[in-house]
DNA sequence: GAGACTACGTGTACGGCGTACACTTGTCAA
DNA sequence: TTGACAAGTGTACGCCGTACACGTAGTCTC
């Protein structure tokens, strides 16, 4: 018994700076960022507070290391393909990361200064439309362009997402009728086509394709309208 | 003297929510969000914390009502213009507000309910669409669309306002230029352009509006095939 | 071995935060 | 005059990030 104690205590892993990043990206998808404090993140490492501070400078820089954890799950370029596609599949992966992560765009906004790792991202998008053909200053506008979507987040208003209990959903929305006559609208289809067949009526990921290629294609257009 | 200060306690205006607001307002934009806590606000008052619970509930109601100012300052729809002109000239008029307001796009997206202000600017924003119009689903692929560019900021990853002396970040890019190869020579055009007469090298505002007009020509094809 | 050096985790403490709860004070109707 | 009600006060609690001084265990040199 006490041996096995022993042993457990003797054979506790070491603290790194990446189990520390690794335990703080597992308590925020748990929890939200809000729930990610040195002090719970030091509990769910079995450690004492202070002991974080060997790891990382402060808490900025573990918010830092968060977002280069996420930024390093984006997948790399595709190789031999048209710009459109590599880009596309690009943005995409990147959504994928940042919808296991929902925490990780408010972090990324609040960040000041862009880390390495997400520098070296724009620049490898950058790479990719310059490849594609694109002028510098297209490349400019595009990046400009994709904004937020560069980074795989298109800031959903609604947040449709899950706890809310359907019933009440439908409540608040009939609550709304007379008070955002549009709103209630369109919350009609999107309520109609989700009980027939048409669909999982508000389609995000379908929402974001859609705005993407708008975009997509009309950076396409000028390219070829200046080429 | 006594009278002075006497007098200055008795004619003390009182505290109202609207004054409570408009002093965190006031707080935020000069220091920025995280400057903003309940204790100073109440010392900017000359009240001591708690005082603040009489007019606004918590601190989460604080921030409601400091978007809630900030969405009241963006424009109505103008009349009697077509809808790419109306929508066109509301985001412009909700991006000046964000602008004037930097703090405020963090703080909306940190929110999980939009209040009903900011229901009521989409409410109105949907109805423009639709008075435009666009059926309820090319509506509803829209708002999608718009995402951020909704609310007036189109995430500016690189945030180049401000305090950065130019030297340092002249620095700064050349000592990126073997790591950062694309970002590089995108950095050179902007310079380049800037010392010449071209521009104000990289233009927010034009950048902006680029990037928001080629949306909407995209959604203008988009409806005009489906009339 | 002995002692010093180093890396890493600990313990204590401080100032700031949001806010619960019980209190005084000022105002006005009856 | 009273007494009810609204508005501001004071105290206190538990959370936060983190400065600073302290152990403690492993490694390297003589």
């Amino acid at each position: 018994m006490s041996t096995d104690i022993e042993l457990g205590a003797e054979t506790r892993i070491p603290l790194t700076r990446e189990r520390v990043l690794r335990t703080a990206v597992d308590l925020a998808d748990q929890g939200g960022i809000e729930a990610l404090s040195m002090r719970k993140l030091a509990q769910a490492l079995d450690v004492v507070p202070m002991a974080l501070y060997r790891h990382v400078a402060n808490k900025e820089e573990l918010l830092n290391g968060l977002i280069d954890v996420v930024v390093d799950e984006i997948d790399p370029p595709l190789e031999g393909a048209d710009w459109k596609t590599a880009v596309r599949a690009r943005i995409l992966s990147a959504r994928q990361a940042l919808l296991r992560h929902p925490w990780a765009s408010r972090v990324m906004e609040s960040r000041t200064v862009p880390t390495p790792t997400v520098l070296a991202y724009m620049d490898s998008m950058i790479g990719m439309f310059r490849a594609g053909g694109f002028s510098i200053d297209l490349t400019h506008h595009a990046m400009h362009t994709m904004g937020s979507r560069l980074m795989g987040f298109a800031q959903e208003l609604f947040n449709d997402s899950g706890d809310a209990d359907q019933e009440m959903e439908a409540e608040f929305y009939e609550a709304m009728a007379a008070m955002y006559p549009s709103i209630y609208e369109l919350y009609l289809t999107v309520v109609h086509d989700d009980s027939t067949t048409v669909g999982p009526g508000c389609d995000d990921q379908f929402e974001f394709e859609f705005a993407l290629d708008l975009v997509l294609d009309g950076l396409e257009k000028l390219k070829d309208r200046h080429a």
